[in-house]
DNA sequence: TTAAAAACATGATAATTGTCAGTTTTCCCT
DNA sequence: AGGGAAAACTGACAATTATCATGTTTTTAA
């Protein structure tokens, strides 16, 4: 199976509905299958033994959850919980395995996906060991704008809780809750509700800088 | 070219004597090949924009530098240069490409592995942004001792600088060293030089839990 | 619609970590 | 072996971030 192959496969599937909140699996639990995101976004998940969720990535609209564990034929080491109301459907583990070994075209496009997902995740490293809470917020309202756009308003199309926010960048929810206050204050943003608008894209990459 | 092959392949190589401190390749290079760690360890390193060298991961013996660049057929993400003195081999990325291609098994093995690599990252970010200093400080001293072993004296074999620990936890050096002391103090390690052993290993744990 | 729950917000304070400015020790090199 | 450089160390202080306490607003669900 090709990867268009899987494509029309996932294709013909009904997509699932998972409403907003919803847990499409948790960490520790055994895949036997992948999970395509047709639409909507999931936060990908760990608990640390502090008690504290870090959200280690976003997944959205053609991503594929559980992949990794499914080739490494481990237990999920994250979860995925949907962020806003999802359509997911299920491909089974037999269908990628089979295609996996059969199919050399379709590993080496997987093994690509991977090995750059690989990239981002060091990456994401550097920023969380080197970089300030202040300028990873600044940087997840950047990140936010480019992967998901904006409404017709200028608002990230994707709206995260605070919670979320300072899940994403690793830090207390307070913490973030200021930090947005001042970008706020600063005019480097403005918000409406929990919406959120970049209003002065240059002071923030600033900020990002650490100017 | 099945994995065996391409071990036979290096192994016909001469290995090269790398010697500590010199850079294999740095972030940003074009790689036209792979580095096969034969003997010794690299510290594969990213350089941010704040000036400070974050590690991202230590490489040992059997280890593949520049796998996942070769891949994706991008520039490298990151530096790897000796931590003491090495012998690598290199392969060339022809090679590698054509396996890849042509021997779906060869794709699956370095696949599975490039996915283990992605959890380990992603676990990483996790406790880079939940634990404190001193609690990765701690948890890196457990990870030296299970992953390069001691030697008879029962100290950590691979011997890093403080500046390189406190790379690789991603903190000040002086507040690295400063833990250290604290930790020496307290008997959960001693010191003899700059060579580390584990004095405490439940009191370590302890702190790594946040005890 | 309204009560309860969740999310947002802010102040006060403590804890952690970074920075700067030195001194001492160790390591190398010729 | 000795001189110079790098690494290790220490103190004082500043900056950042976490925690706790509490009040307000928004959302949710019966």
């Amino acid at each position: 199976m090709s990867k268009e192959e899987l494509k029309r496969v996932s294709d013909t599937k009904t997509a699932k509905l998972v409403k907003k909140g919803e847990t499409i699996f948790g960490e520790g639990e055994k895949l036997n299958g992948v999970y395509c995101v047709r639409d909507g976004v999931s936060k990908l998940s760990k608990l640390s033994p502090n008690g504290k969720d870090q959200i280690v990535k976003l997944a959205t609209k053609g991503a594929l959850l559980g992949q990794r564990s499914v080739i490494t034929e481990e237990v999920a080491n994250l979860s995925a919980i949907a962020v806003n109301d999802m359509q997911v459907c299920f491909v089974p583990k037999d269908a990628i395995i089979d295609s996996l070994n059969n199919n050399p075209n379709f590993a080496v496009e997987v093994l690509r996906h991977i090995a750059h997902d690989l990239k981002e995740a060091d990456d994401v490293i550097v920023n969380m060991s080197q970089k300030t809470v202040r300028q990873r917020i600044a940087e997840a309202f950047i990140y936010l704008e480019e992967n998901f756009g904006t409404d017709r308003n200028g608002y990230l199309a994707l709206t995260l809780s605070r919670e979320d926010i300072a899940n994403v960048v690793g830090t207390a929810t307070e913490s973030a809750i200021r930090i947005i206050s001042n970008f706020k204050k600063l005019g480097l943003i403005k918000t409406n509700g929990k919406k959120v608008a970049i209003a002065d894209r240059k002071a923030l990459y600033d900020v990002v800088k650490g100017c």
